[in-house]
DNA sequence: AAGAATAACTAAACACTGTTCAGTAATATT
DNA sequence: AATATTACTGAACAGTGTTTAGTTATTCTT
């Protein structure tokens, strides 16, 4: 075999496993994660449901490689926020982009922060989940420079990253689970969600404006 | 049929519909949720799996069954903390009572706060959901308090509320989830999660105490 | 007491799911 | 042209939630 043609197939089977996972995130976007099947993928692709486990071992790996991909939508989401000097300013603007994120993409949301299975299989394979913990990263980060010009100046600044980062992802999964909506119906306060969440999360920021000394 | 006999045959009908519950809930904290089939019900009460759905016309509705116990188990958690008079402390108390109660009992955390099924079962029936909504009422009431003694003067109410759950909701799940725990190891911090847990959460009740005017 | 009605229960099936494996058809190498 | 390799698939396995037709067992009526 002359070498043009191996590479022409090697690139149709790296075409293919693309396509699987574009096949594969639009239905999970549409239908949901549960719902979607391997045979709903396959047909997609106009492909027997046996092929896909020729370039995915699992279900669970394609999940992982999706996993990877969301990452890195939300870390570019964040590198904008480099333009903003101010570091208190930056922490704002990376609470709003991470509820942006969530509330733009829910199922992407769901597979990188609340669905076990990847993260099981991520444990197994160590190499990667980098792109999981830069996003954490950049949080402490700001959070120590947020310390640097007069902020929770007594306060541990890994724990309080953790302790940020809950309160955003709490906002987020209540309000994509429906939780948020269920409560705050039962109330009849507010009926636009999305409206609650950044009062919700203004709040917040308001408690974190006055922890400057 | 004499009236005995008609007593006694409900009798029996109610034990059997409690006894799949609890056999429900004893293989859902066990084996997690979704690893539990009706089928695995049906064994372990040594029925077949179609007589269930003659008390319960889903699995859903077991679900949701579980979730009214469930609600009912946090209240009583929170009920315990009446004594406490002092709104503030008595508001901590409240969080860690929550922690505690999701890192005791993970799967009825899910359950109750995680979980979609049930809570699209709720929204069809109306009637019920009352005790989650009154754990978050007491949330309020406390919040309101709290102001009363001169803490969160110039926050909204329910909106510091809704924050404030988020923030619990959020530690809970990232730990239950097994998020946390990766981020935690991949930087060796701290290798033990329910003090990471806690240390977080301490951090958190350090920034709400200097909210105090 | 015998027959009709009702209630409780279940075996078996349906339409799914993820996954595996033997086997086929197409391509490449010798 | 014959062989080896690769890409792919049909069919099956073991499992899921759920429904339905049918079988017992019990109760009511005559």
């Amino acid at each position: 075999m002359d070498m043009g043609v191996a590479e022409r197939k090697e690139r149709h089977k790296e075409d293919l496993k693309k396509d699987i996972l574009t096949a594969a995130k639009e239905l999970f976007t549409q239908k949901g994660f549960e719902a979607t099947s391997i045979r709903a993928i396959a047909e997609k692709i106009e492909y027997s449901p046996a092929t896909i486990y020729l370039y995915y071992k699992d279900k669970n790996e394609i999940v992982h490689a999706l996993h990877q991909d969301g990452f890195r939508l939300l870390v570019s989401h964040f590198e904008v926020l480099n333009t903003v000097t101010n570091p208190f300013e930056r922490l704002k603007a990376m609470g709003r982009s991470y509820i942006q994120f969530a509330m733009q993409n829910p199922d992407i949301y769901q597979l990188l922060f609340v669905m076990k299975e990847p993260l099981e299989h991520v444990a197994n394979c160590f190499e990667d989940w980098h792109e999981g913990d830069r996003a954490f990263d950049i949080l402490l980060k700001t959070v120590g420079e947020c310390q640097g010009i007069g902020y929770f100046k007594d306060l541990d600044r890994t724990m309080l990253s953790f302790s940020i980062w809950s309160t955003m992802h709490g906002m987020c999964t209540l309000r994509i689970s429906g939780h948020l909506g269920h409560v705050a119906i039962a109330r009849a306060n507010q009926v636009d969600l999305d409206h609650l969440i950044s009062g919700a999360y203004e709040t917040y920021v308001a408690t974190l404006e006055k922890l400057k000394s």
